[in-house]
RNA sequence: GCUGGCGUAGCUCAACGGUAGAGCAGCUGAUUUGUAAUCAGCAGGUUGUAGGUUCAACUCCUAUCGCCAGCUCCA
């Protein structure tokens, strides 16, 4: 054996004889502990390995991304160890990473009580108190395979099967081994800081046709403390919750009798039609003219759309006077009749039909939840009815207003997925390739980054998603973006082009908050309840510290509610901390409050939401003030 | 729809085979109070619904509805 030159993180190089193990090298130069796996030339690998030729080495530590994946999953094949340590005779399936934590889906005739949970919990504790060595073994497939038989392991024999390579790799700790890829941490005393946090029910390969597996999921950190933190952002998270703050905040309910449909109290109906409010001024200036189109109509029509072959699952029909009606689930078809009602000119488009209408979907009872998805909503829907040259303006315009909106509530960070034709699809190959190119053209022209999501468009066109990130980091598609030649085809829409001929325009859908509902209730996650000024249901509480104050406190109520503010009064006779107490859990922008040096100067004491006591002003500087926040905010 | 968990007063939760209890909210009264909870009293429940087991059911069983966590699907 001769020595070979590797090439350290910190750019030196050392000369070590073949065949040293990673590990080995490790203690020698004196890494912490921290570090769990290497990477050879790039490519992550235990710290088992043996070094065979020139390369440069790389650390990972626990407390880098790719550290803290290889954890979890070690900490997912602790957790399958104990389970079968617990339950022989449950086989594995997989078990993979997932943000910030790990899943494992185990074949068992019954699922996990709690109690069981726990249990495993504790073994798993007790496994990684042993600190096994955890052993990478490479042998051919088939001997894999045998040996997976051998174990009953059915699910593994069959994903060895899809298995390319003639060399597999296992992974033993104590006498428990598993068909992985790898890496993994050295040994299970790496497994610090983990919890097992659900069980759920899934289908093998995710497909409802399999069966059920039983899935546990958990999470794991290279500390105690890291794991609180994760636990309490959870806490925090539950807080935040919409339907929570929707009942305490007095916005909305729900009620059994008309289940994944919200009921929006005055409170909330008010933020729901200021967000209306908010897209109708917007349409204004981006020259969208709204319509407004019937809720139910002949199947007849759901047919010519394709939504009765395509979408049928989730329509709401009724039959009257033996006639079969579907309730509308979108509003494009309505749009097709309005532009169809005249012969149109290419001097007409583009046109812009934008609609509040309410729509209904039905939707899986277990998949509906809130207000973030419902049975019955409305969307800040638009349809675009366009020339095929003008696909690219109005996509410019579309991505521009989205931005727009996107600043005005503080969503900082979107990605962008480009979904392409799905399964089930109308029209022609060759238009959808038309389509996706088109789409795919503007994002780039725009200079947005994107993912393609394959399959994932809808039944009459590709679109793109945006998904934004709220305050917790977590995703939210709102905004879609969909480029539809079949439409216009199925409905037969034309228009005459400058040299008197007939030509079909092209429909692009879109929504910017998407559903308002589901937008509502995010914005209420984002901002923790506590609503801008100029969406929030009260934006002033007037509020007196003794009944003295009374008489100028009205007046100064009046005075606010005159200018078209949202004011509350409060002269209830009670303590002005309780008084404070309570505006600030309602999470009401400003409370105004008046004592006797108020009333003899003639001022207000303002206090922001959030304990921020402002200098006493007179109800005119007050007023500027809030204008001006108002103004910051929607910027006009 | 599927897997599992959970439904007790408006809300948060207790009682877990022996005829339902607390805090907050609500109402009444006292208190006139300066930036996150003044005190006292009162009222409020056929324990989601329907069956069943039992001398006895909030408690055990079955069905059903709803909610929650996932799976699948999606705005």
């Amino acid at each position: 054996m001769g020595n070979i030159q590797v090439r350290l993180p910190d750019g030196k190089t050392t000369e070590v004889s073949s065949g040293l193990k990673i590990q080995e090298l490790a203690a020698s130069l004196g890494i912490d502990s921290n570090v769990i796996a290497a990477k050879i030339d790039g490519v992550a690998v235990d710290l088992d390995r043996a070094l065979s030729r020139d390369c440069t080495l790389d650390w990972i530590s626990l407390n880098s991304p790719e550290g803290l994946d290889i954890l979890r999953h070690s900490t997912a094949h602790l957790m399958a160890q104990a389970v079968q340590d617990l339950f022989p005779g449950t086989q594995v399936t997989i078990g993979p990473t997932i943000e910030d934590g790990f899943y494992y889906d185990f074949k068992r005739d019954r699922s996990f009580t709690p109690e069981e949970i726990e249990k495993i919990e504790a073994c798993m504790r007790e496994l990684a108190a042993l600190n096994l060595k955890v052993a990478r073994e490479e042998i051919a497939r088939e001997s894999a395979i045998e040996l997976f038989r051998r174990m009953g392991e059915e699910y593994k024999v069959e994903i060895l099967g899809d298995i390319p390579e003639e060399t597999v790799s296992l992974y033993r700790q104590g006498d428990w081994v598993d068909l992985c890829r790898g890496p993994h941490v050295p040994s299970t005393g790496a497994i610090r800081a983990f919890k097992l946090t659900g069980v759920a029910g899934a289908y093998w390969r995710g497909d409802e046709k399999n069966e059920m597996l039983q899935r546990i999921y958990g999470t794991s950190w290279p500390t105690e403390e890291a794991l609180r933190e994760h636990l309490r952002l959870l806490e925090e998270a539950k807080k935040r919750d919409h339907r929570r703050l929707g009942r305490e905040l007095d916005l909305f309910s729900f009620h059994p009798l008309a289940p994944a449909s919200p009921f929006f109290h005055p409170k909330g109906a008010f933020v729901y039609n200021e967000l209306v409010s908010y897209m109708r001024r917007l349409y204004l200036r981006y020259g969208y003219q709204e319509v407004i189109t019937p809720q139910i109509f002949d199947v007849e029509l759901w047919r010519r759309s394709g939504h009765y072959d395509h979408f049928k699952e989730n329509m709401y029909f009724t039959r009257i006077e033996e006639r079969e009606f579907g309730v509308k689930p979108m509003n494009c078809p309505g749009h097709t009749f309005i532009y169809a009602s005249k012969k149109r000119s290419y001097r007409d488009l583009p046109l812009r039909y934008a609609d509040f209408g309410r729509l209904h979907r039905f939707e899986k009872s277990g998949v509906t939840a809130g207000l973030t998805r419902v049975r019955s909503f409305s969307q800040d829907d638009a349809h675009i009815f366009c020339a095929p040259d003008q696909i690219e303006g109005e996509m410019a315009a579309l991505l521009k207003m989205l931005r727009e909106v996107y600043q005005t509530f503080q969503f900082t960070e979107m990605q962008v997925k480009l979904s392409t034709r799905p399964d089930h699809f109308i029209g022609s190959l060759e238009v959808w390739g038309r389509a996706e190119d088109s789409l795919a053209q503007s994002l780039k022209k725009e200079g947005i980054a994107y993912q393609v999501n394959p399959g994932d468009g809808a039944f009459y066109g590709p679109k793109i998603d945006f998904v934004v990130l709220d305050a917790l980091r977590r995703g939210w598609q709102l905004a879609t973006i969909q480029l539809d030649f079949s439409m216009p085809e199925r409905f037969d829409l034309s228009y005459v082009t400058p040299g008197g001929t007939e030509a079909r325009p092209v429909m692009i859908h879109r929504a910017i908050l998407g559903s308002i509902e589901r937008f509502m209730g995010i914005l209420i996650e984002h901002c923790a309840g506590a609503l801008p000024v100029w969406l929030a249901p009260v934006q002033v509480r007037v509020m007196t510290v003794t009944d003295e104050q009374k008489e100028y406190a009205q007046k100064v109520f009046e005075e606010l509610k005159a200018l078209g503010w949202r004011v509350e009064l409060d002269g209830r006779n009670e303590k002005l901390g309780y008084k404070i107490r309570e505006a600030q859990v309602e999470k009401i922008p400003y409370a105004a409050v008046i004592g006797d040096r108020e009333v003899k100067e003639q001022t207000i004491s303002p206090r922001r939401r959030g304990g921020e006591n402002l200098k006493p002003m007179c109800v005119k500087d007050f007023v500027e003030m809030l204008k001006a926040e108002v103004t910051q905010a929607l910027g006009n």
